[in-house]
DNA sequence: ACCTGAACACCGTTCAAGT
DNA sequence: ACCTGAACACCGTTCAAGT
């Protein structure tokens, strides 16, 4: 099906093979690594041939972030059993815990922030939970808010020196409580103007 | 006075000139345009003449955030008559403005972090503020939480697409009050441990 | 000590050409 | 349409040599 045009032609290669060879330099060497020239070694093609797939670096670096944001699962954060404070939680806590894994993959979303599909999900699975929490109209500033502290706190990890980790879950978990308590007295303001609106 | 060594040596450049170079390529043309090579011709040397006075381009570069945090006025932040939730705002507010001020800096200070002694100044102002709030022994913690906002923060404004910059501005300043009420919060928690030891 | 010329080992990207 | 070889215009860094 779709518009294959010519049967004849090759087609070694496919768009997740580039990203696939992208993410594994990610993973070896960090956001240096991640290099067209590299990733046309990793698949073996020549460097050029990789802007058959993709227009530039950026939209290599874009699908990669996107990639990495695929691999959350929305579930978990969508269950309405549990306190939207606990879901954020998780939600930030996971999210911290896919991009450490990818060492680089903070600067790159730094500098190429992505917007395809699968980070179009994450933003709204996390609207979502902020509007169950009663945030109102403030619900896009305090999206803009946790995913600003999460990056920021992640670059600032891979960036620091490596002391004890277990230190930094602990820190960034405070931090993230200190957040929810920040946003759980907006809550309580927005509920006041609600049910005295004049 | 000092050991400046062999009296018949030219000295043409100082390290200012080569920290002076790399402002102006920041201002001119982003994080990218901060070069070796750039720097050289711009002060009118040999690209290897830089690692005279310089390492390698990290060293370069901390030089550059350290001339930026040297440029915040710390007497503003330290007056008491002044609330500590107003000294925090317009500590985070000034230095955001340095920072958006020359795009490409928060992804240098990312990359490379910073530890001078203007950037400890800078550390050491916060963390007195947060003491006067009476975080006690979280102001560490704390202060990690401001900075972390603060880059994530400028990083994402930076990255995105040039909407309204007075209504950045304002989502900011939103920001931050939710991070002040958050800590405000952490505050009185900490007095009742403090009046009630056992 | 400070600077130069030349080189090494890389980049992203483009162009002309082949199939 | 997809790939190659070759090239262009860059990087950071090192080395040997000059003063």
């Amino acid at each position: 099906m779709g518009k294959t045009g010519h049967p004849g032609r090759r087609r070694t290669l496919s768009e997740q093979d580039i990203l696939d060879a992208a993410l594994a330099l990610l993973a070896e060497g960090g956001a240096d690594a991640v290099t067209i020239r590299g990733i046309a070694a990793r698949v073996g093609v020549a460097p050029n041939a990789v802007y058959t797939y993709f227009p530039d670096k950026a939209a290599v670096v874009r699908g990669l972030a996107e990639h990495l944001l695929g691999r959350v699962n929305h579930d978990r954060f969508t269950d309405p059993s549990q306190s939207w404070r606990d879901r954020i939680r998780a939600f930030a806590l996971e999210l911290r815990a896919e991009l450490l894994a990818h060492p680089g993959s903070v600067h790159l979303m730094l500098s190429h922030p992505p917007d395809g599909p699968h980070t179009q999900a994450v933003r709204e699975t996390l609207l979502a939970i902020l509007a169950d929490a009663g945030l109102g109209r403030a619900a896009a500033d305090a999206s803009y808010l946790i995913n600003t502290h999460l990056l920021g706190s992640v670059a600032f990890e891979i960036a620091a020196p490596p002391d004890d980790p277990e230190a930094r879950t602990t820190r960034f978990r405070w931090a993230v409580d200190r957040l929810l308590d920040g946003l759980a007295a907006h809550v309580a303001t927005v509920r006041v103007e609600r049910s005295a609106p004049r």
